[in-house]
DNA sequence: TCTGGGGTCCTAGGACCC
DNA sequence: TCTGGGGTCCTAGGACCC
């Protein structure tokens, strides 16, 4: 019943008054694997990269609320939440290990990220978000906003928000919090103000009301260096920023600051809309501890490259751009990256150019390393129709699959040897950048390939 | 909090173009 | 060529989010 629109109600609406509903998964990661485990119900459940026992490096992805209580939080160190929270296993399986005191209530679980299974649960869930909503954006695995403004009523919405939740508590087994108000910003709050299980619906004309308490951190965008000077300038709630004066505001914040304001006084005129294409993709890893010597770095560099430019593969996307992550002590983030003539999709380049790139860092301590593809370009195709141009089961380097390669490779000449005294070698990344638009022979680049198959989407 | 991984958006300077 | 203004692309870094 609260799926159907209401008679009369929908006709004099104005477009900002929609009514915006933010679903957000309590412990996502914790609960799944509860799911799977019912006996971790209720235990104190810990979920991360690096928690296979033995190893010493990872951190906190979700900790359930019972090991939130011991102070295990999001983004912890690994070896700082098990001094918090000691593993059960380790209780039962070697009573010498741990404090004599130590009773099985101090103890918690501690299991190893599985994406692949969180990501089946997820789908369940967006599932029925898709059936409750005309317009749904997923932000994350966990976290959805929906525009619920043409299947409920203000009067009626936290019966459907109700609905919502119960319909996934019942067909999926995990728990969300919802919040629901006229804007995504307010109803993201919302959704965060009575966690878990929670449901708040912010109507319109109580919005100021309902952010004017609320710290400043919990305004999305600002994080623990916008709050410090924040604060540093007096403003310490939504509130204070809502009554302040503007202008200091976009001095030191620029746009952000406008937004910010703007967000404060419960002003945002975003609509719903759905996510759209990555803009990137990325792997990096950290080594136990920082390592100065070149190998072990660029076996990693050749690692990471294989697998972006494997993603980006699956996932049909070209990439023009091709960019490596440093890492140094004691936490520098140092980033290079080169752009293509053109999308390519071609692992060989990505691995060659990121170890060019990594060069500088040969010799440098360094931490943490990654590789990234971006400016990427997506086939509009299914997995089948690809089959016949760039997905051998042993890609060669064939010019034939990858075209723009060639210019790729003139701009990278100076340390691969490869090139020959000719007009291309003269020519500079920009003037480089025009050779895709003066392709001649259509239909053998992948651009020109995918152009001609935009329609399947 | 001595620090994991995968993302997004913004800014700012320089190159280059008209 | 003592020299304006606008626009775009590229690169590096930073803040933030989950």
């Amino acid at each position: 019943m609260v799926e159907g629109s209401l008679p009369g109600v929908d006709r004099e609406r104005e477009t900002d008054e929609r009514i915006v509903c933010h679903v957000d998964a309590d412990c996502f990661y914790a609960s799944c694997e509860r799911l799977r485990e019912p006996e971790l119900r209720g235990e104190p459940v810990v979920v991360g990269m690096g928690y296979e026992p033995g190893d010493t490096i990872g951190a906190v992805a979700t900790a359930s609320y019972e090991a939130r209580e011991f102070g295990v939080e999001s983004a912890q160190a690994i070896s700082s939440a098990l001094e918090r929270l000691p593993r059960r296993a380790a209780l039962s399986r070697d009573a010498d290990d741990h404090d004599p005191d130590l009773t099985r209530e101090e103890t918690g679980f501690y299991r190893p990220v599985d994406m692949d299974y969180y990501e089946s649960i997820a789908s369940e869930v967006r599932e029925i978000l898709h059936e409750c909503a005309d317009v749904v954006r997923e932000v994350s695995i966990d976290e959805a906003y929906l525009d619920v403004t043409e299947r409920t009523a203000w009067e009626v919405a936290d019966g459907f928000a109700r609905h919502v939740k119960d319909r996934i508590r019942r067909e999926v087994g995990v728990t969300v919090s919802v919040g629901v108000a006229p804007t995504m910003s307010a109803a993201k709050i919302a959704s965060d103000f009575d966690k878990p299980d929670g449901l708040t619906v912010v109507r319109p004309g109580e919005i100021r009301e309902f952010l004017a308490p609320l710290e400043v951190e919990l305004i999305h965008g600002v994080g623990p260096v916008t709050a410090r000077e924040l604060r540093e300038m007096g403003l310490e709630t939504a509130g204070d920023v809502a009554v302040t004066d503007p202008e200091p505001l976009i001095d030191r914040f620029g746009e952000r600051g406008r937004e910010l304001y703007q967000r404060a006084r419960g002003n945002d005129d975003r609509q719903v809309e759905p996510k759209g294409e990555p803009k990137s993709f990325s792997r990096e890893s950290a080594f136990p501890e920082p390592v100065s010597e070149a190998e072990p770095k660029y076996d990693q560099i050749e690692t990471l490259a294989g697998a972006v430019a494997d993603r980006a593969q699956r996932e049909g996307a070209l990439y023009r751009t091709v960019g490596v992550k440093a890492v140094t002590p004691p936490y520098d983030v140092n980033t290079r990256e080169r752009s293509l003539p053109g999308p390519v999709d071609d692992p060989e380049l990505v691995e060659r150019i990121a170890r060019d790139l990594f060069a500088e860092f040969e010799s440098e301590s360094v931490r943490k390393v990654g590789v990234r593809v971006a400016n990427l370009e997506f086939a509009a195709v299914d997995q089948a129709s690809l089959d016949g141009w760039d997905s051998q089961p042993a890609p060669e380097p064939d010019e034939s699959t990858s075209p723009p390669v060639e210019a790729g490779q003139a701009s990278l000449d100076g340390w691969d040897g490869q090139h020959e005294a000719g007009d291309a070698l003269e020519s500079n990344t920009n003037d480089a950048s025009s050779q895709p638009a003066t392709d001649g022979d259509g239909g053998t680049s992948p651009s020109n390939g995918q152009a001609s198959l935009t329609d399947f989407e």
